[in-house]
Order: C-alpha cells, then structure tokens, then sequence
DNA sequence: GAAAATATACCGCATCTGTGGTAATCGGTG
DNA sequence: CACCGATTACCACAGATGCGGTATATTTTC
C-alpha cells in the first residue's frame, strides 16, 4: 500500500481477450488498455491455448468470442468456468443467435453483448460484470427474459388456483411436508391437508408429484 | 414532420404507474413527467381500478409495484397483460426478492428494477422497455442469468447415479408409484424401493420431492 | 483375485399422503 | 338474502413412502 503504483495495478481490472479476427482483438486490447480502470493482461487468437493456460491465468473478465475455428467460445466457458466460479465470461458475439444464447449462459456465461453495440457499451459492461451484474444487449435481455414467459404454464388450470393454493403448491414442490408447511404458514397440518386436496382437485390429478409436474413443468 | 410540436406529442412514451405510497407515486410522476419524452397518463394506488380500467387505457409501459394490499404487483400483471401484450410492465420494487422475481417474468413483466436503483436509471429502463429491451437492475440480470447455470448443472451426486437409478429416479418423477415402476421394469416394488433409498443416500436427501428437484431442476 | 459397487429381494415399523366425510367463517355475486 | 368459493379445521382409514435391518448374485474396479 505504500506504493500507490503497485496499488492501482492490483485494483485494475485485468482482462483477457478471446476472439480469432486479428484486426478486432488488437482493436478490443487498444481500447481496453486505454481506460483507467482495466487492462488487457493476455489476447488469445483460438480456444485452445485458452484452455490450456487458463489454469495460470490471473484474470478477472475473460471477453469470448463464439465463432472460433476449432472449440468455439461455448466449449470454452464449459471446460474453464468449473475450474475457477468467479472468473466472468462476457460473450461478444456477431450474431444473437437464440441457441447460442441460452448454451452460453448454460455454459457459466454472465453477460452476453453483441459486437454491433458501442464500444462505450462494451467497457461498461466489463464493469458491470466485474461489479457482480450482467450486461446483456437490449435484444439479448429481451430473449432472456421471453424465455420465462413461453415456459410459463400453459395450463389454464394452473391459473385457477387462488393465491393461497398457489403459495401451498410452491412450499409443497420445494420438498416441505404437511407439518412443515403448516409452521410456515401458521396453520394446521388439517388446514394444509384440505388446501392440498382441493389443488389436486382443481388440476385434476391424485398426487403430489403429477401437481408439482403440471404447475412447475420441467424439460424431463 | 412539419409540426415539431405534434410529432414529438405523438412518440412520447404513455406511462401509467401503480404504486400504494402516495408520496413515492407522486414523486415518480413527477419525475416522467419532467421528461420530454414521456408522460404519465394514469397513477393508481391499487390494483384492483388498475386491472378493471386496464382495457380503456392506451399506455405503452405500466411501472408496477408488487406489494400492494389486496392485489398484488404480479397478480396485475398475469391478468392485464393477456388483453394487450404490446403493454410492456416495468416491476419496481423495495425488495430483491428471488421469488417474485421469476413470478413476475413468468406472469410477463419485461423489466424488473429495484426502488434503490437512481432515478436516471428508471427513466432509462422505461426508455430501454419501449425500445424493445429487457431492464433490470445489476443484482437482478445477475440472478436471472444464474438461473440458467442452475438449471443446466445439477449437482455432482447426480452424476455419481447408476443407469438403472437414473432410469429410476426419472419414472418417478414422472408421478409413478413404486409398483407402478415395478410393473414398468419387471422388478419387484421392493427392490425399487431399495433403488430409490440408494439413490436418496447418493443425493443426501429424504424424500422423493428433493431428490426430483435435484436430479431435474426447475426454476422456481 | 479381492474389494467395492450394483442389482436384486424381503421384513417391519413409523410416518406421510390421498381420500372419504363434515363444518364454521368470511367475502363477493346474483 | 341465499349461494358459491376460499380458508380454516377436524376424524378416520387405506395405501404410499422413508428407513432400520438383512441377503445373494453379478459387475466393476483396483
């Protein structure tokens, strides 16, 4: 602390730069390294010395493009984001491509930009995911959040549960019993008994995992 | 394009706001209606008015409180925004509750922003929502995009699960009871049921709920 | 080749769950 | 006001489930 140079260096963010296109990966380090607050610390023109030096590498956002020849960026996240959780993957790509999107963030990706976005925009998002966010590009985080709408149920009996019947079904579907739901709620087991009973009897179905099953649809 | 006048009076984004805190509603009226892009049409304090007028209202982005007596934030929206999907519903909140959050994308909210959040940052959400986008709070996309990660890799110990427990684990989630799973695999219900407490001990836990919810997560 | 894990199968008991009843209270609708 | 649905609450019984044992044959792993 005594040596402010020292200092400020440790509080840069230290960034790495996947992306194939030459020209693109010394324009990204140029700006990067232009800010105050970041630095470019290694560029890699392919995924797989990326992979195989990441174990050595002290970074904080790792910039990744998808298209590479040979891994693409998806291939990477998945194999290096297990070996350090708090290293952030912000996605640059060309295209929003919907697949890509939801693998990536599958995958450990924290923020996905397009490259048709500002460069301003870029640098604010390597703050954003280093400060604990996730910058997305407006049309990205449209895609993202429609994707909660279509896996909401399309069951209409789902809908005619009350709000109470509604609260029960989650408590019940996160694993609680009767009793355990009826402490939470501040009823009698009975009362949780007869609330269960009439949800079965709403979605028409005679158990607890075919009612989890129709109001919480997974992708089985 | 010849009367300035009209066409900024034609594209200025109709804001209706339902908000319980008089002093907070009013503020936040206030402050769209500064804006020269924006004005609020309608406020309500309950969501009760806000739902039976919802259909004689031409609004282009509703900013929606959830808690709220009698009607909830959430509740408004799974019944108005059936009626007209253009309506964009921007949640602001006090809290960053996990709950409501995918409640309220899954009831078809586009933006979920924090009462915390700086007024700038209200009045670029409602701008990015009517332009197509997803606003959300930097904590907020965070959990959003980590629901993905959850989602994708379940636990290790599920890994650790045998074919033939798998295959178990996965009838039963389907809602089937032990002999139904016999009958399904030509066992007897008593060796399923020695599969399914092996299964239970490689997940560490006990009952069929958790192990459901481990082996195949949902985003509740 | 021995040890460990897997797949198969049974007993018994306590608890949880599903379902048949019944019923009081409250809020809203016709 | 009478009716309906929601919420609260209870009894009883059968069946399902969780968990403590135990056991044998097979397969995998070291």
């Amino acid at each position: 602390m005594s040596f402010p140079y020292i200092y400020f260096m440790n509080t840069k963010i230290k960034v790495a730069i996947v992306e194939d296109d030459t020209e693109l990966r010394n324009l990204l380090e140029k700006l990067v390294n232009k800010q105050p607050d970041m630095h470019v610390i290694k560029t890699f023109s392919n995924g797989k010395p990326f992979i195989s030096e990441f174990k050595m590498l002290d970074v904080d956002v790792v910039i990744m493009d998808i298209n590479m020849p040979g891994k693409n960026g998806i291939e990477c996240v998945t194999e290096t984001k297990i070996q350090k959780p708090h290293v952030q993957f912000l996605i640059s790509t060309s295209f929003e491509n919907h697949e890509y999107i939801f693998q990536a963030l599958c995958a450990g990706a924290t923020g996905y930009i397009l490259k048709s976005d500002k460069p301003s925009e870029l640098l604010d998002a390597i703050r954003t995911i280093n400060e604990g966010g996730s910058p997305m590009s407006m049309q990205i985080a449209r895609l993202v959040v429609n994707s909660f709408q279509a896996q909401s149920q399309p069951d209409d009996s789902v809908n005619s549960l009350s709000a109470r019947q509604k609260e029960i079904i989650h408590l019940l579907a996160q694993g609680m019993f009767y009793k355990e739901i009826s402490e939470r709620l501040f009823l009698s087991p009975m009362t949780v008994r007869t609330h269960i009973r009439n949800i079965y009897e709403k979605l028409h179905v005679n158990s607890k995992t075919e009612a989890i099953n129709k109001v919480f649809p997974r992708t089985i």
